[in-house]
DNA sequence: AACCAGGCGCATA
DNA sequence: TATGCGCATGGT
């Protein structure tokens, strides 16, 4: 467990030491697109149906407008609280180069997300670009999303998007994702796919479950596994992972790292994409 | 004005 | 099994 104390104060939860936790590290780094920053160290997002303004000083996380009830309910688990990352990390660290990526971004963490929202998101995701991604999905919600106390608006039903059509979703310009999103939706609203039956599913069974709706290939499928079935062992092979392997893991991940996997995946993700030259390091630090 | 963005479906060999 | 191409859209 990743905090030491919790205490409702007002509407709001506060939480003391918290550790292995940067609200901006796991926030912008490219695996969750409804959240916004609203200042420094501050951020907005809408998940469960439910408004979270969250703040981090230092090892204090403040959730504003969310009832202790409610951080049990929704954003612990959101926020993978109950798991040690410091185990998970010493275990990563026996790795040069898994050390230097954790070093790069010590508070990152892989969220919990709801099945629908991740399976959704990261169909929208493919060849696409992070802000693009996120001016879709806002799209999507505001158009077609419930709207929420506090304002605002939830991420749409599967069923809520079934009944739709191509025309009706060109005001999102997701482009030729359309028919994607209405395959997923229609599937998962029917029943074909049952996403949360996923969590429990034998991972290969999972997976062709996934790789049956039109528009989820390889990554997207393991995306929805690793964001939003909370399969850790999952690893999406985008570009960029693909060319931190090339370089850094001719022989792929470390066996060790198996139960893992995603959260490693992700260390290396971030640093590979956002530390300059970290894909040129010399093989003498290997 | 080409090229790229957290890929995928489809055709071809 | 393995490549290569087109795909909507918007930003460099």
């Amino acid at each position: 467990m990743d905090y030491t104390d919790k205490r409702q104060v007002g509407d709001s939860t506060v939480l003391g030491g918290v550790r292995n936790f940067d609200l901006t590290q796991i926030l912008e780094c490219g695996q969750c697109f409804r959240w916004e920053r609203v200042s420094e160290g501050a951020y907005e997002g809408i998940a469960f149906g439910r408004r979270c303004r969250v703040r981090q000083e230092g090892d204090t996380l403040l959730l504003i407008g969310v009832t202790e009830e409610e951080f049990e309910r929704y954003w612990r688990d959101y926020f993978d609280l109950g798991t040690d990352y410091g185990s998970v990390k010493e275990l990563l660290r026996t790795d040069p180069v898994m050390r230097r990526a954790i070093q790069y971004a010590p508070g990152l963490r892989v969220l919990r997300q709801e099945p629908w929202e991740a399976l959704c998101s990261f169909i929208i995701s493919q060849n696409n670009n992070v802000k693009r991604i996120r001016g879709i999905v806002s799209r999507l919600c505001a158009q077609f999303g419930g709207e929420i106390r506090g304002g605002g608006h939830a991420f749409p039903t599967p069923e809520r998007l079934a009944v739709l059509d191509e025309e009706a979703l060109a005001p999102l310009r997701c482009g030729f994702r359309a028919r994607y999103i209405l395959d997923a939706a229609r599937q998962a609203a029917c029943g074909a796919v049952d996403l949360d039956a996923l969590r429990s599913l034998p991972l290969e069974e999972a997976r062709s479950a996934l790789r049956r709706i039109r528009g989820v290939g390889p990554k997207v499928a393991e995306c929805a596994l690793l964001y939003g079935l909370g399969r850790m062992e999952c690893v999406p092979v985008d570009v960029w992972i693909a060319r931190a392997l090339d370089t850094l893991y001719p022989g792929g991940f470390p066996p060790e790292f198996r139960p893992v996997a995603g959260i490693a995946q992700q260390y290396l993700f971030h640093y590979a994409r956002t530390c300059p030259g970290a894909l040129q390091l010399p093989a003498a630090v290997r």
